[in-house]
DNA sequence: AATATACTATTAAATAATTAGTAAAACCTA
DNA sequence: TAGGTTTTACTAATTATTTAATAGTATATT
């Protein structure tokens, strides 16, 4: 996979959010200022040659929906953070995080019940 | 703090390794196919206007040292997936990870415990 | 001193990313 | 059906990033 740029990450980042959506609908969501609508429909087809994204013809429209799930574009992005900055370790990545916010144990194991909950 | 590109990370990893070093000693460390000897010290200097790099003269030479820590960067990083991609919830990012990796409960909290331990 | 060496500074060239204009096709409406 | 609207496709322009050549300066070597 991948990593996208600044811009398609945006955009992708609608795209998750609707998962379909025809152009002006991405248009719509975007901050101000509001890029040109040919800003946004050329960043959806260079998503596309990248494989992030696919369209089904609605008339003479295109209907764009992600073909690469948010969930896979989460994994990558913490496995690049892990790998470059925690030697791919993410329990050092957990104390770092810790650390840094002064958590301290019962902090930590209010964290951890809610994953172990939520990973059942 | 402003996000480092691809070419500029690399360079501040061998920095941040070295904590002080010559151009010469960050091109040794750079991998094969080595980039030309100016190109690693236009680098160089991009990351000193950018602020993350200083220098002092040693004789008619330049070294070069971090301001920016690793940890400092590591943080932006962190936030900057947080804030993306989990609601800026360290709790969410947990989860998704763990759920990911099959991590059952006792994985769980080993990882939990080395966080402990490693917070004290 | 002349020549080679090691380095920095300046500048240019190549490539990648971002933004949007223009043209053409498809549709809608009076 | 002529004129306006919406949309895609193509292309150009701009800016950011990456790469390195060239020139100049100081030091070392013979």
């Amino acid at each position: 996979m991948k990593a996208l740029t600044k811009a398609e990450e945006q955009i992708m980042q609608i795209l998750w959010d609707l998962k379909e959506a025809y152009v002006k609908d991405v248009l719509e969501r975007m901050d101000d200022p509001k890029p040109a609508y040919n800003t946004v429909s050329t960043f959806i087809r260079i998503l596309e040659t990248k494989g992030f994204v696919k369209h089904r013809p609605i008339g003479k429209s295109h209907q764009y929906y992600p073909i690469v799930t948010k969930d896979e574009y989460r994994s990558f992005s913490i496995r690049r953070l892990l790998s470059g900055y925690f030697g791919g370790s993410f329990t050092k990545m957990a104390s770092f995080f810790a650390k840094e916010e002064n958590l301290d144990v019962k902090e930590i194991e209010r964290i951890m019940e809610e994953v172990k909950k939520d990973v059942k």
